[in-house]
DNA sequence: CTGTTGACCAAGG
DNA sequence: ACCTTGGCCAACA
């Protein structure tokens, strides 16, 4: 694995778990975050690579229409059990990013 | 090195 | 509100 996409990695894993339970994040926020905006796609793969066990509230990052990102109906269906018991409310098969959704600036760290 | 793929995004029809 | 298109950037064959 290359040692830069290893460093990303762990900035991705750092942002995702400062995410308040109760909230999401998109992928492109995400990137944002990290400094770097148009790393949506990377940051999906980052978290592609995650373990079923990990500590990593993966849960809480969908993409910015509020739709989960998922191809995987299993996992797709494990993430909207998580975030319903964490009070997240779906509107229909979305949820609403207006209420739940934060903005890169929560976690712009100065 | 070139081409395809992907847990994306924004804009336009 | 839905689908398509172009752009994005790293991993992979």
């Amino acid at each position: 694995m290359r040692a830069v996409a290893e460093v990303f990695k762990q900035r991705v894993y750092e942002i995702v778990r400062d995410i308040p339970a109760g909230r999401v994040m998109g992928y492109g926020h995400v990137a944002a975050a990290l400094g770097q905006p148009g790393m949506a796609r990377q940051v999906g793969w980052s978290l592609a690579g995650l373990p079923d066990d990990t500590d990593v509230p993966w849960h809480r990052v969908l993409r910015s229409s509020g739709h989960l990102a998922l191809q995987d109906v299993v996992r797709g269906v494990l993430q909207r059990g998580r975030l319903e018991a964490e009070g997240v409310v779906f509107s229909g098969d979305r949820v609403d990013m207006a209420r739940f959704g934060l903005g890169p600036e929560a976690f712009l760290t100065c």
